[in-house]
RNA sequence: CGGGAUGUAGCGCAGCCUGGUAGCGCACCUGCUUCGGGAGCAGGGGGCCGCUGGUUCGAAUCCAGUCAUCCCGACCA
């Protein structure tokens, strides 16, 4: 490709709207640009970087038996109203009506759709395993889409839905994507980790996310500094402390806390620690009132919650609640006398002679006691891990955090859509069974995002060559000079006849300026062509990445980029 | 949806408080010079000052409404 029939708009300065430096590098490299809030154009720099992890995970998929096809985004309302999903999934899927007053929607995601094909289509246990897959255009209205195509309403996704006649089956297919999935980041040259998830609300049994570790990422993760355990947080364990308290419950005694709301106020005025304190909190599950206690220093998970409540919707009580339900304003709630249901996070089961609030204005009682003072419904893990908690899988082990992008992630459905849509086979013995299924999602242009978020300098993108839009750039620094022409030319047909993805910068332009561009796209390979290095029958190969720079002849040159370039693209293929 | 902010040339911004015929840098076009890390000089083109209404002799500027975008939060995968 030639740079000047090419069309890459890279620009200068930094646009104002974008935070995060994937975005802010993709709109300078003239990636993407922006149509509406959360919606891009793909330029055909950034379109070629996001082609190359399509062809990656079609390349998987297929090795891992699943098979390739292409829905609507354009879904009828009723196959939603069947599975329930129509009044569930709220404002985030957009509807809209056809000229005959029918609804519809922009797919979201497809479980509805393949599960409706499959229930059509599939009839024995002998077309079974099955799993189809797409890459395909997604829209959810986010609530707040932002940081360009890490978060947008409209994006490219796989997604990938398995079908089999048992749980076990199902389980060798679920773990078949897993294993699919950790090819696909390698081979993206992506750091990256698989961790134990919550399901939300796409449903299902059980679940993995696949996290790009970035300082930027908006999901905490954990994983254990001895065990292979790795958990985004909303749903990693918390062990029960081991160490309860052997003190003496020492008699009750209410204080005077005047204007001490928060922990960290009435733990300073008391002059004691946090941990010390049991914080109570007052909740809605659909709509009923229910009290959360945790340890001082600890943060409620509502995910936790939420799932041991079994509730739909879940939100802290505003203040006219608390006062219902407390008698007192918000900053002085306990569970003593309190009239609700009580879930105890396990931290606070071994605490004795503990701090709470006392349901009345600037009064908190000390030497609360479990059993003698209050009674609590349900003790159960309804904290978020912090870091140095032990590991809940092995012995000794401890919990370390990180922060990563979420880019892939496998579920166990088991039968939530098969049951509500009906999607039945017949077995060996001609019994009506119903189909266990898993879904299996990657987000494409979060890829690419990620991949910049982890790869880049104060120069601009620095592209893995698996990924890269272009895996060399001949920087010809004066094509009107013949020498400089002639060899731009002729390395530029070589490279392009062995396959290499190579982008002749022949532009009339200053050198300064072709470098800049070239760092800032992110090109992994460079060759400089000028006519002082040339009279020595020389040219410049530079390492984007490294920076490392030789001199070294033409044919030197082309030979060295095609061994890197293959030897690149063959990692994780083997 | 709650809080905060911003809409002025393709991009980044100033002007607004204190109303008086719209400016800077980059980019773009022409010419000359320059040519190994976003060149210099000279000339030039480009604006419904987000939109609608109001106040005023006069509005980018003041007021009201509206739309859009961004940030924080709640929400969500």
């Amino acid at each position: 490709m030639r740079y000047s029939r090419y069309f890459i708009p890279t620009v200068k300065e930094t646009p104002s709207d974008a935070e995060v430096i994937s975005h802010q590098l993709m709109l300078r490299g003239g990636m993407i640009r922006k149509l509406a809030a959360g919606v891009y154009d793909y330029l055909p720099l950034g379109l070629r970087s996001i082609r190359k992890v399509e062809n990656i995970v079609r390349e998987e998929m297929n090795r891992a038996g699943a098979i390739e096809l292409l829905m609507p985004t354009v879904q009828p309302a009723e196959l939603w109203q069947e599975s329930g999903r129509w009044e569930q999934y709220g404002k985030e899927l957009l509807r809209f009506k056809d000229r005959k007053d029918t609804e519809f929607c922009l797919g979201p995601t497809h479980e509805e759709v393949i599960t409706d094909l499959v229930r059509r289509e599939v009839k024995s246990y002998r077309q079974l395993p099955l799993n189809l897959y797409q890459i395909q255009g997604k829209f959810r209205d986010e609530i707040r889409p932002r940081f360009g195509l890490m978060r947008g309403r409209e994006f490219i996704m796989k997604d990938a839905y398995s079908f089999d006649v048992d749980e076990k089956a199902a389980d060798i297919s679920y773990d078949k994507m897993y294993q699919a999935y950790r090819r696909i980041f390698e081979r993206c040259g992506l750091k990256f980790r698989a961790v134990e998830a919550d399901t939300g609300s796409i449903g299902g049994s059980w679940s993995h996310e696949f996290m790009v570790l970035a300082e930027s990422g908006e999901d905490a993760i954990v994983s254990c500094t001895a065990c292979d355990y790795a958990a985004n947080v909303e749903k990693a364990e918390a062990r029960q402390s081991m160490v309860a308290e052997h003190a003496d419950p020492r008699e009750l005694e209410k204080v005077a806390t005047p204007g001490k709301k928060s922990i960290e106020e009435v733990a300073g005025f008391l002059a004691v620690h946090e941990s010390s304190l049991v914080k109570t909190l007052v909740l809605l599950a659909d709509n009923e009132p229910v009290v959360a206690l945790l340890r001082g220093d600890h943060e409620l998970n509502e995910i936790k919650l939420k799932n041991i409540l079994g509730c739909d919707t879940l939100e802290m009580a505003g203040e006219e609640v608390v006062i219902k339900v407390t008698g007192a304003p918000t900053g002085f709630a306990g569970p003593v006398g309190l009239n609700a249901k009580i879930v105890a996070d396990l931290a606070v089961q071994g605490m004795k002679n503990f701090v709470t609030g006392a349901n009345a204005k600037d009064l908190h009682y000390k030497n609360v006691n479990l059993g003698r003072d209050f009674a609590v419904t349900t003790f159960a893990d309804i904290r978020n891990v912090v870091l140095g908690d032990p590991c809940p899988r092995c012995q000794g082990g401890t919990l370390e955090m990180w922060r990563g992008i979420e880019v892939g992630h496998v579920f166990k459905l088991g039968t939530k859509y098969s049951k509500a849509l009906k999607a039945t086979y017949l077995d060996a013995d001609g019994k009506e069974q119903i189909i266990f299924m898993g879904c299996y999602g990657i987000g494409i242009g979060r890829t690419v995002a990620a991949c910049i978020e982890q790869n880049h300098d104060e120069n601009g993108i620095i592209f893995p060559i698996p990924i890269a839009p272009f895996h060399c750039i001949i920087s010809a620094l004066n094509m009107k000079e013949d020498v400089v022409r002639e060899a731009s030319e002729s390395i530029y047909a070589q490279l392009a006849d062995a396959g290499v993805e190579v982008l002749l910068d022949d532009r009339d332009e200053r050198p300064g300026f072709k470098f800049k561009d070239a760092d800032l796209i992110g090109i992994p390979l460079r060759i400089v062509v000028g006519s002082k290095n040339l009279a020595d029958g020389k040219v410049e190969l530079k390492c984007r990445r490294s920076g490392e720079v030789e001199l070294v002849t033409i044919g030197e040159a082309v030979e060295k980029v095609k061994s890197a370039v293959s030897a690149a693209l063959k990692q994780g293929i083997q």
